[in-house]
DNA sequence: TTGCTGATTTGAACACGTTCAAATACCGTC
DNA sequence: GACGGTATTTGAACGTGTTCAAATCAGCAA
């Protein structure tokens, strides 16, 4: 009677409605089911947890974001305007979702299981890590090769800062979040000015050093 | 029976010491009002949730900070040196509440109502924020004018961020986030460099403009 | 058709955070 | 000492995420 195996799918497309029109908490796992035509407990046979389907949900949403940036990161341009085009890109994407960006939050970035640097979100984590990394690898003019090595993870870290900011963000369409990112860009033409300083190399180098603690993998 | 306003005391010390023996999760409100010789619906009466409990802990804790390195602040010195004491005597502070980092996490920094620009954590983190300040203000030699509005909010969004990384670090006693501190601090020096450039006037004011964003005020 | 095996689905239950109306304890006033 | 009102405490309940043993279903061998 019902379709086999697409369960899976039908959980997932119904969990992810529920979540943008009610909210992540306002949305029970009773709610997903009945909603589906399904038990709860049937929900919890393909998937471990209810956080689970938000890990599935953030997966996702790199995917979209990469779709939506496609085209500039082909593109080549100045660097910061390929950054301007990413971010805004992103928040383009994840608008919508607010609602339920504290659990989007714990998943993209550290509930037990799930930290941004741990195994299980290790998959959505390169998704995104991969952006910068087209990001700054096709900018022309070309970036510094002293500078390339470290500046996608730089820029993915401040991209996590980016989104921590936009979770709490009560703005109105969290255009606090859009003029936060208009004002951190630019600051990414002084810092490759160090760089070609005298003594820019030694600062590149430390942080470089301190990027690598910061993105080593967990044991 | 018991001295009546000292319950609430009670509840917090108990609710402290069974989340560091057992972690946030493990610890039920049941085994906490049980344990305090108490009923649950009693924790309810002064505390208004599990959630509360954290914020009161959370709040704690920026005390305990300031009393460790209240000598350091004292006490004058280089920069680097006075952030460096303060960044391992939060360290040292936080070590042992490892175990419930993530709803640590999300009190210090944005639950839907206990964002860390938000008015429910506002207590705390002016209590965080000033350490940063004093941190600056008595730095010898002094820090010049033009860096040091700025600074200690990017000093403290910062320290945000050690947090958030000490929060998912699985190495044994958070040995890498000391690391991840050691190599960090030193970037200070070549960022006071470039505000000395030529140019670096601007680059500081675009760092400022960036900052006021980040620290305003929410509705 | 009849069994058999494994993949799905289910209903009933558990422990949790939380709420609430009712009970109790306290304290100042008659 | 008895009374009345407020601060505190409680037991019973609700809805949640989640678990699990049992029921059902699909495909295939005899």
């Amino acid at each position: 009677m019902a379709p086999r195996a697409d369960t899976r799918q039908l959980i997932l497309d119904t969990a992810l409605r529920l979540f943008e029109e009610r909210g992540y908490a306002a949305t029970t796992m009773r709610a997903i089911a009945t909603e589906a035509g399904l038990s709860p407990s049937n929900a919890y046979y393909w998937f471990g947890s209810k956080d689970e389907l938000v890990q599935a949900f953030y997966n996702r949403i790199q995917d979209d974001h990469r779709d939506r940036v496609a085209a500039v990161l082909a593109g080549g341009g100045a660097l910061t305007d390929r950054l301007l085009a990413v971010e805004h890109g992103y928040l383009d994407v994840i608008t919508g979702y607010h609602g339920f960006g504290l659990a989007f939050l714990s998943t993209a970035l550290g509930s037990d299981p799930g930290s941004p640097f741990s195994p299980e979100s290790a998959e959505p984590r390169e998704k995104s890590l991969a952006i910068y990394r087209d990001l700054v690898a096709g900018a022309r003019p070309a970036v510094p090769a002293k500078v390339a090595g470290a500046l996608p993870e730089l820029l993915w870290l401040c991209h996590l800062g980016i989104t921590l900011f936009w979770v709490s963000d009560r703005s109105p369409d969290q255009e606090r979040t859009r003029r936060l990112v208009e004002a951190t860009v630019p600051l990414l033409a002084p810092l490759l000015r160090v760089a070609r300083l005298p003594w820019g190399g030694a600062a590149v180098d430390q942080l470089g050093r301190a990027l690598a603690i910061a993105m080593e993998r967990q044991p």
